[in-house]
DNA sequence: ACCGCCGGGTGCC
DNA sequence: ACCGCCGGGTGCC
């Protein structure tokens, strides 16, 4: 098995570089950043007045320097400090008095390492590297030499240069693209190592992989293995990339991040955790009701405030602890075999998993608290903050799963009514809150969820504490507790940077602190060192289990969804929409054709996406082009006046909800910026483009570019408000088929739900009317409403009962990746999309976990029309990416206009 | 610190 | 002796 020799051992050198290179993120970087230094050399110092600090270093141990610039005895004070921040001693007054200015003035970054002489009783030597921006080395060398110090530049600091700078030449090509690629390799064959799934024999309801996973936490909260690079030395802890060594045994919050994709059932899981690994090991224990809620168990969204408080409080359900019979150290799952029929899956499992080290065959007792015990028994109580989307899926999934005739005390800390109480909060089995309460309390310090030393803090989408800067990060890491745990599908969105924050919540020591991540991690990731690749990989290796929809489990995929099919119903124009479209298309194609002639065609770029999207809107429904492109007889303007008007094309055109792709990352655009020249971009692909090519060039045109005259486009586009009156209203045959097909799947089974996806949300509101008039309940879904809004949209769709919506209409792009829509089983895509991958999203709304019809998917295409033609160039679109990387730039610019010139059939 | 530095004691060999 | 040399006291910033 790969995993066993190492994860990159197998990629040649050309791999582990583009890797190392998507690992850098492209984010913008407002402080000073790792990524960019470069090595100015290297100076031996001396470390002195050691025998006044206990603080104690190895052979070869990393230190920090700290200034000290209100030090009484010298303002140019630098403090050497260990891995743990414990003070050595202080560098050299002469020195210091050099590094002082250079640090003062930010001029490098300065890292230590004693080589040698750790024992020493008085003073003892450092090696301190500098590391900064080009700018910058001129100034430091100087400050050094005018203090009579010489800067050692070995060619390993060349070397370093060269192959920051080349790295950084090539950063822009595929950056996003093969992103996803690298976070994939980084989490790969997580599962090799991690305990096999313990119950394969026994019939539970939780899915195989599930069941892994929750073997996998309880293995995590009760374990005291190490942490990563710890080893013990004979009473002394070890840590084999700082060599730093402590006396205390190194420990994590006990806990990790469940990185599964979304679908898997993270909820559940942890659902599973919270009742079944209490203390010691022991299930959480749970009072039985002795009469069954009566009060109807439905609960509403967090709408209204007020509404959620008083339902804040109640027995979620049950859990029926059997006593438990440890018999070894393996984690162990029983379950009830005579459960009552009705009961939902999970809330069979009635006993626990234990880990311990060694347990004798008592009951109690003589479970071995894992030891040193981790837990103070007081603490009883699992927060769980979650963002508000998906608040009502944690009471649903709590309602849903735990058995009703158990108590189970879950109280939702929302709203203004919200008992601030520690001592209740901690009698609580859960508390469920949402980020911005939990910050909107704590706002700087403190607040009720940190007066309570929580047992289990459960950050679902855990991503979103990514910014360490954030408020809501700072809030985070400043709870108290036991067991942490992050759930999230995406843990790095952007660059390795966003693994720090998730790091530093699990108080994986060092690396809590920044300048360890940095020094230990960060930099040799992206300076392309494979020893640092290693330790990374071998880091997330251990705080994370993460599987995605095609991994598998003992050999099966991990959850078995039902069929889809997917259809292309080829729509016919009317013989007037035809005329009309031909006319449309001969003068676009007028035009695209001189330009094509002209060679001008990504100079005129933003005409041409106009024409395009006209036709596009065209075959859905003649009335979507509105009055927006009256564009006729290009009048003769400044060049500053058909910029701007080219740019207010573009924003309509992006802001008809149409599916620009980026040319950089080849994907959906994001945070969308346009150049002067009109090429739309993602902002973090053209700011790296930005950043490495001097002077900077339109990737696609070639022409000059400045990072002033980028121009941002609003995230959303506030839709025009009003639906179209039904007298005005004229149908198209895209909408007529559309609705046959509505109207025979509902004649056929009622119940069966469809989402109605669109990128034009003008034509969203189109096909409101026809749908009322045929009595049709429908909800819409697209990127103007609030997440409250949303949240109230989705889960009246989600809804079985009678009279809930069968129709939703969606705009393509409209929600996050957590959207679940299960309750439909039939997607009618209403116009192709230039992403392919845009499209597959979407349909996983509702074809993922939770679903149990065959999804239909229905595409329709009108016939002998531009949108065949994207169909057609769809296909060929996967080929391209897989390609990109050994594609340059000039190469996909063709094959941009070829893909216009096969639209418009020239 | 098995050093360097400081300053007092000392002064041919 | 306004030096050299010796040896004890001393020691981060």
């Amino acid at each position: 098995m790969q995993s066993s020799r190492g994860w990159f051992s197998f990629m040649d050198d050309s791999v582990t570089e583009t890797l190392s290179q998507a690992l850098q993120g492209t984010g913008e970087q407002p402080d000073r950043e790792p990524d960019t230094e470069i090595l100015f050399g290297n100076l031996r110092g001396s470390v002195v007045g050691l025998r006044y600090y206990t603080g104690v270093v190895n052979k070869r141990e990393m230190v920090s320097l700290v200034r000290q610039p209100q030090n009484p005895h010298d303002r140019n004070a630098v403090m050497v400090a260990n891995v743990y921040g414990s003070q050595v001693g202080h560098i050299k007054r002469e020195l210091a008095a050099s590094l002082a200015n250079i640090m003062d003035n930010n001029l490098a970054r300065i890292d230590g390492v004693v080589p040698f002489g750790a024992t020493n009783v008085f003073t003892m030597p450092v090696v301190l590297s500098f590391w900064g921006t080009e700018e910058n080395r001129h100034a430091v060398v100087q400050q050094l030499s005018s203090h009579g110090f010489k800067l050692q530049t070995g060619s390993s600091g060349t070397n370093t240069h060269a192959h920051c700078a080349n790295a950084a030449s090539c950063v822009g090509i595929c950056l996003t693209l093969c992103l996803k690629n690298a976070f994939d390799s980084l989490f790969e064959d997580l599962m090799e190592d991690k305990n096999g799934e313990r119950e394969a024999a026994v019939c539970t309801p939780l899915l195989p992989h599930q069941k892994q996973a929750l073997s996998w936490m309880c293995v995590c909260e009760n374990s005291v293995a190490l942490p990563p690079f710890w080893e013990d030395k004979g009473g002394l802890f070890y840590n084999t990339l700082t060599y730093s060594s402590v006396r205390e045994r190194p420990q994590r919050v006990r806990g990790g991040i469940l990185a599964d994709d979304m679908g898997l059932g993270k909820t559940l899981t942890t659902i599973a955790l919270i009742l079944s690994n209490f203390h010691n090991g022991k299930p959480l224990p749970l009072e039985k009701c002795t009469k069954t809620s009566a009060t109807p168990r439905k609960h509403s969204l967090p709408g209204g405030d007020t509404i959620i408080c008083s339902l804040s409080l109640r027995p979620v359900g049950f859990l029926q602890c059997s006593n438990l019979r440890q018999t070894d150290c393996i984690p162990r799952l029983r379950v009830c075999e005579n459960s009552p029929g009705n009961m939902p899956a999970f809330l069979c499992l009635c006993t626990c998993v234990c880990v311990g080290k060694r347990a004798g065959s008592e009951v109690g007792a003589a479970i071995a608290a894992p030891s040193p015990s981790p837990d103070d028994t007081a603490a009883t109580t699992t927060l769980i903050i979650c963002p508000l989307s998906v608040l009502s899926n944690w009471l649903d999934q709590l309602e849903q799963h735990v058995r009703p005739d158990v108590r189970l005390n879950v109280y939702l800390y929302y709203g203004p009514e919200r008992n601030r109480d520690p001592r209740f909060l901690s009698t609580q089995h859960v508390v469920l809150t949402t980020y911005n309460v939990m910050t909107a309390d704590y706002s700087g310090s403190g607040g009720p969820l940190h007066s309570v030393t929580w047992l289990r803090v459960v950050l679902d989408e855990g991503h979103v504490i990514r910014n360490p800067n954030a408020q809501q990060s700072k809030a985070v890491l400043d709870l108290n507790a036991h067991r942490r745990w992050i759930l999230s599908g995406t843990p790095i969105q952007n660059s390795l940077k966003d693994l720090w924050m998730l790091v530093a919540f699990l108080r994986l020591k060092p690396f809590d602190v920044r300048e360890w991540w940095n020094r230990v991690i960060q930099r040799p990731v992206t300076v392309g060192d494979k020893t640092g690749l290693g330790n990374l990989q071998a880091l997330v290796r251990c705080i994370t289990l993460r599987r995605t929809k095609t991994s598998r489990v003992g050999g099966r995929p991990l959850v078995s969804l039902p069929k889809r099919s997917f259809n292309i119903e080829e729509v016919e124009l009317t013989t007037r929409e035809r005329e009309e479209y031909e006319l449309a298309r001969t003068e676009g194609r007028a035009t695209i054709s001189r330009y094509v002639e002209e060679g001008s065609v990504l100079r005129n770029y933003a005409d041409v996406l106009a024409i395009l999207v006209r036709l596009r809107q065209f075959c859905c429904h003649p009335d979507l082009l509105g009055s927006t492109l009256s564009q006729t007889g290009v009048v003769t303007a400044t060049p500053a006046e058909l910029r701007e008007r080219l740019i207010e094309r573009l924003r309509l055109v992006l802001g008809s909800g149409s599916d620009e792709e980026c040319p950089v990352c080849l994907s959906s655009v994001r945070l969308a910026v346009i150049t002067h020249c009109a090429h739309v971009y993602c902002r973090p692909c053209i700011a790296e483009v930005l950043r490495t090519e001097q002077p900077a060039r339109c990737p696609l045109c070639r022409g000059p570019i400045k990072a002033s005259e980028l121009v941002e486009f609003p995230q959303e586009v506030e839709e025009e408000a009003g639906g179209y009156p039904s007298e005005n209203w004229r149908s198209s045959s895209k909408v007529d088929a559309l609705m046959s097909s509505l109207l025979r799947l509902r004649c056929e089974d009622s119940s069966i739900k469809s989402l109605v996806v669109s990128q034009f949300t003008r034509f969203l509101s189109l096909l409101e009317v026809p749908l009322r008039e045929e009595g049709f309940r429908f909800v819409r879904l697209d990127g103007t409403m609030s997440q409250r809004r949303r949240a109230q949209v989705i889960q009246e769709f989600q809804s079985h009962s009678p009279g809930s919506p069968l129709v939703m209409l969606l705009s393509l792009k409209a929600g996050g990746v957590g959207l679940n829509l299960t309750a439909a089983s039939h997607v009618f895509l209403m116009d192709p999309a230039w992403n392919p991958a845009v499209e597959d999203q979407c349909v996983d709304r509702c074809h993922r976990l939770g679903q149990t019809r065959d999804v239909v998917i229905t595409k329709f295409i009108v016939k002998d029309s531009v949108e065949e033609n994207m169909v057609k160039i769809q296909r060929q679109k996967q080929d391209l990416v897989e390609k990109a990387f050994g594609t340059n730039p000039s190469k996909r610019k063709t094959s941009r206009i070829e893909e216009i010139q096969a639209l418009m059939e020239l």
